[in-house]
RNA sequence: GGGCGCGUAGCUCAGUGGGAGAGCACUACGUUGACAUCGUAGGGGUCGCUGGUUCAAUCCCAGCCGCGCCCACCA
């Protein structure tokens, strides 16, 4: 054997030699009927894993491994996720940056080829990855949230939560990705504090109208009151004022009483086309913030939106879909007099309010940021905006004060123009503009301000499925580990909104509804441009029902197809002689004054990528065919992820899983920390501070990265610093345990096959060992059940180094160096079966060195990978006497090597041990573990006496003193000094113990073991003491 | 605003109602036939502050100070 595990060349051969064999598959080495399934957390086929995934699924990876070395029917189920806009937005990065045709050059069906190939190579990295790290996943079953079955089922779900009107399409305010052009779900998006301003405008009141405006403080005082032809409104975006419904107060507000069902006037725009809006009262406006009314932008505003849902206010929508303003519709004139219209009381439907575009020419088009400039500079320069002394605190907008416009709207102020007046004296007052630090929402991965659009999507209703999965956790079907994530699943799913589940992407699952046009009402035989929703899992099926849908209504056959443009229906109408002027826009083609062909659109939308990771843990196994993985495997026993992703993921799988299932996912569901570097700073590219896991494996090995990740692994902390520190403490246990094997093996340990039961033992040592062995078995079997990865590191660490190597290896140097028989071969057995146990215990963390020791030490029936974890009886294997007997060797070697070490006793020199005041029973003790204490303490002789010899260094022990002849060696006065020192501890734990011993309170109160136990350990002290104050008597004679 | 978490040795962090721990770093000595990726020994902490509960508090409770995260959010 070298001196050291080779890992570069070993793991990649060791892992292929398992992979070969089968070893990971379902049921591989079952023993028992019961199962185990983990589902991997799909990582994302954008790129490569990063720190967090090699955490992640290592603890995955130890779960499995113990679990299948104790015989269960293991699982663990791997896969990969098609995170649509994440992969989506790779790829249009990269087509970006190497010059190459953008999305919408390429085509739909293009692109998407593009993006396979993007997930084949992803898919290859990270597969690779996993397979470096050790992962022992069942490959054969690998899965991706796009495959054919998977995808099958993403219809299935779809089609069976439409049919139950738990999946709707609708009109409604969204988060609106400008950069993607895409909706996104609340969790997508991102707030961010940033600089801003808000503007105070002046809406005049229509006709002139005036009001007594009245400010009171909180005793009633009268401290403002003036007469006012309008209502002053406070605003962060002032170019939404295009689009403003409403002016909302709150009805208790007495200042605006008098107003309250007034019209008043939108002060930007066309002078002579001015909007005129109601004055109404809503509970949203806080009296007390700005000047306590509010402009109502329903199209624009998630809060107005409410507030016009509530008060049947019209929703304007005033942007283009890269949230630049709008350019389309009619005039600005003629569309402005339909809004008025619907103030008068006319009646819109949705799709004629979507259509009024309420931007004037002179802004439409404009970036969002460059109109809200205009607007603001429009506004004042029109006399309308607010004015204040020029000393006003809350003004920022002075002289000179005024930060520079800047495009992307972080610091919106527009140029404008003094007049010449102001130029000369200086402007006496100012507009109204306070800085301000206001919450923006922004894509979390576009990173553009999100922007609320009023547009058509697809929501589940989620506060339905939410109710049993709520219900399911607090019955403890699923628990939380650690136990208070449920405190944040439950406030989240509580307050659960409706889920869009649309996206405006091309990668993903497209929407299975197939649009047709709708039966007109008013003209039973005619059709409307209205779009028939037909929901079903394929294009076939479709068809079939919109044909049975449209034949029933006409009361004869109609053929229909499926999404061929205009000029293909055209053709197919020329071949089967259909006349060509029937054929309308609205997807019918005629014949002979009869319907003939339909044509049916399919939804260009795609899913939201977590639609398809909801069903993970039952798509992979199966569903919605019923395998026997699914019967065996659901549900399964732990989900290992994040706390990032609970609300993403966790929550909607346990939505979803009860819904299908009729059950919850999984039995628990651990949290991991978060990987943060050596600092404590998250991971990210922008910092440059991210740590390749590969390049940590390439440095020092795969065990040792997990090793380091496992023991750093604690329950409930929310951080794991990762670096290149740690895990070299890893590698240096590997190394270490590799050379207490090495040792074995020249001592030839192995030389008979080792048994899976301790052996039969005579020896102390040995007796001692295997009760040790049988603790730390004990030790890590109840970390690992509960999920407790450091405690069961630190038991190995301990029990592997600490016990196993500094002690157990050395005392057992003299019997396997000594002469053949039955002591020789006993300890030969039991260091061979105590390694084994180290090399069992070890393997889940430490995959590979310990197979490759397995593998070297001795021929095998099965790979360690498949051997037995150790079912031992600790306290049956625990030998009282023995413990005690060994406890006490190696406190005397300690004491003998302290003093030798601070009495600078070379390390070569051989000193003489001789023991006093001891029983007869420690005197046997000493004698017959003469030769270990000899060796360890680099002795020349253990003998007893009835006095110290003279010039002795002492060593108290309860039981007994160890004096060290050093005459002439030692320094007197610095070994006074040393037994001072010693016996002042001695004395202080002795005072404290009496204190407490004569504590009548505590005599009374305190448990019975707990007396019982101070009163030993001042027993101990107490003898410690007098050995020591004795050692120092015989000194004094000297000096 | 609501919720969660943290503050213990120089650093990173375990831990416990009854004797303050580990790794790394540091100091001294050392190459003794497994291991210098090592060994032996050692220094180093009023366990954030204040109060309460208790026979007993680093641990439980309350308040405060400092730090971090999540959710929501006033136009």
């Amino acid at each position: 054997m070298d001196k050291n595990f080779d890992a570069a060349a070993a793991e990649p051969r060791i892992y292929a030699k398992w992979d070969q064999e089968g070893r990971f598959a379902a049921g591989a080495n079952a023993s028992r009927d019961e199962s185990y399934c983990i589902v991997i957390p799909p990582p994302n086929v954008t790129g490569s894993l990063h720190m967090g995934h090699a955490l992640n699924n290592t603890l995955q990876d130890i779960l499995i491994r113990w679990k299948r070395m104790q015989g269960y029917d293991v699982l663990w189920q791997p896969g990969t996720d098609h995170a649509g806009i994440a992969t989506q937005m790779v790829v249009e990065r990269e087509l970006m940056e190497t010059q190459q045709p953008g999305r919408r050059e390429m085509g739909r069906e293009k692109f998407v080829d593009r993006v396979w190939e993007q997930k084949e190579k992803s898919e290859g990295t990270i597969l690779g990855q996993l397979k470096r790290l050790g992962c022992s996943c069942d490959w054969s079953r690998n899965e991706f949230t796009m495959s054919d079955g998977l995808s099958a089922a993403v219809l299935k779900v779809f089609v069976d939560l439409y049919n139950k009107g738990l999946i709707y399409r609708g009109k409604r305010l969204v988060n609106w990705d400008p950069k993607f052009e895409t909706a996104i779900s609340d969790l997508e998006v991102e707030p961010k504090e940033v600089d801003g301003f808000m503007w105070h405008f002046k809406y005049p009141l229509a006709g002139g109208e005036t009001y007594e405006y009245v400010e009171k403080d909180e005793d009633g005082t009268v401290t403002l009151r003036e007469t006012r032809d309008y209502i002053s409104i406070a605003t962060t975006r002032p170019e939404t004022m295009l689009g403003d419904g409403a002016v909302a107060v709150h009805p208790s507000d007495e200042r605006y009483a008098p107003i309250v069902g007034k019209l008043c006037e939108i002060p930007v725009g066309p002078k002579e086309h001015r909007r005129l809006i109601p004055i109404i009262t809503d509970d949203y406006p806080d009296p007390d913030f700005g000047s306590g009314a509010v402009k109502i932008t329903g199209a624009h505003d998630f809060n107005d939106y409410g507030v016009a849902k509530r008060g049947g206010i019209p929703c304007y929508r005033l942007m283009a879909m890269d949230a630049s303003m709008r350019a389309d519709g009619a005039a600005y004139a003629e569309e402005a007099a339909k809004a008025q219209k619907i103030v008068e009381g006319q009646s819109f439907t949705e799709e004629e309010i979507d259509a009024i575009n309420l931007v004037p020419e002179a802004y439409r088009g404009l970036d969002r940021y460059a109109a809200r400039a205009r607007v603001i500079a429009d506004i004042t320069a029109e006399g309308l905006a607010v004015m204040v002394p020029a000393d006003h605190p809350e003004v920022a907008w002075m002289k000179g004060q005024a930060p520079e416009w800047k495009e992307n709207g972080r610091a919106a102020f527009p140029p404008v123009a003094e007049s010449e007046d102001a130029e000369a004296t200086g402007p006496a007052t100012l507009p109204m503009v306070e800085s301000k630090k206001i919450m923006q929402p922004h894509g979390d991965r576009s990173g553009v301000v999100i922007e609320p659009m009023l547009t058509d999507q697809w929501f589940v209703d989620a506060e339905t499925l939410a109710q049993r999965a709520i219900e399911d956790v607090r019955a403890g079907k699923t628990k939380f580990v650690p136990e208070n994530w449920e405190k944040t699943y439950y406030n989240w799913m509580e307050n659960i909104e409706p889920w869009c589940i649309s996206r405006q992407l091309w990668w993903g699952h497209q929407v299975p509804v197939w649009y047709g046009p709708d039966i007109d009402s008013d003209d039973p035989t005619g059709f409307s441009k209205e779009q028939r929703a037909f929901c079903a899992s394929s294009e076939a099926e479709a068809s079939q029902a919109a044909a049975a849908f449209y034949s029933k209504h006409l009361g004869y056959e109609v053929q229909v197809h499926i999404q061929c443009d205009a000029d293909e229906l055209i053709e197919i109408q020329r071949e089967k002689g259909v006349s060509r002027d029937r054929f309308g826009i609205r997807g019918v083609a005629s014949f002979d004054g009869k319907v003939s062909m339909i044509r049916l659109n399919r939804d260009p939308d795609v899913l939201d990528t977590w639609f398809s990771s909801a069903l993970w843990p039952f798509s992979t196994l199966g569903w919605p065919e019923k395998t026997p993985e699914l019967d065996r495997y659901y549900k399964t026993d732990v989900l290992i992820t994040g706390f990032d992703i609970i609300f993403f993921w966790v929550a909607r799988m346990m939505m979803q899983g009860i819904e299908f299932m009729g059950e919850v996912p999984f039995d628990d569901v651990y949290i991991n920390s978060i990987v943060v570097d050596q600092k404590g700073q998250k991971m990210s590219k922008s910092k440059g501070n991210v740590i390749d896991p590969l390049h940590l494996i390439d440095d020092f090995g795969a065990d040792a990265l997990r090793y380091a990740l496992a023991s750093q692994e604690v329950q409930g902390r929310r951080t794991l610093r990762m670096g290149p520190e740690v895990t070299q403490g890893g590698q240096r246990f590997g190394t270490k345990l590799w050379n207490a094997a090495r040792l074995a093996q020249m001592r030839e340990a192995h030389t008979v096959p080792p048994s899976k039961t301790p052996p039969a033992a005579s020896l102390t040592v040995n007796k001692w060992i295997i009760g040790e062995t049988a603790r730390a078995a004990a030790q890590v079997t109840e970390a690992l059940e509960k999920y407790r990865f450091n405690e069961a590191s630190s038991a190995l660490y301990d029990h592997i180094w600490k016990v196993f190597c500094d002690w157990y290896v050395e005392f057992s140097k003299p019997y396997l160096e000594g002469a053949d028989g039955p002591e020789k071969d006993e300890t030969r057995a039991c260091m061979a079966w105590a390694l084994d146990q180290c090399l069992v215990l070890l393997h889940p963390i430490m995959p590979f060195i310990t197979e490759e020791l397995w593998g070297t030490l001795a021929p095998r029936d099965k790979p360690l990978i498949h051997a037995d974890w150790p079912d031992l009886n600790a306290a049956a294997l625990a030998d009282a006497d023995a413990d005690r007997e060994i406890g006490w060797v190696i406190r005397l070697i300690d004491g003998i090597r302290s003093v030798r070490a601070e009495m600078n006793v070379p390390a070569g020199a051989q000193i003489e041990l001789v023991l006093t005041g001891h029983s007869v029973e420690v005197a046997h003790r000493m004698l017959r573990n003469s030769q270990l204490i000899q060796r360890l303490a680099r002795l020349s002789e253990c003998a007893v006496a009835e006095h110290a010899p003279e010039g002795s260094v002492t060593i108290a022990l309860d039981d007994c003193a160890a004096n060290l002849p050093l005459k002439g060696v030692i320094d007197v006065a610095q070994e006074k000094a040393r037994l001072q020192k010693t016996l002042g501890k001695s004395e202080k734990e002795i005072k404290g113990l009496q204190g407490k011993l004569s504590n009548q309170g505590f005599l009374a109160k305190a448990p019975e073991e707990v007396i019982e136990e101070q009163r030993d350990r001042l027993a101990i002290a107490e003898a410690e003491a007098a050995r020591l104050s004795q050692a120092l008597e015989r000194l004094a004679g000297l000096a």
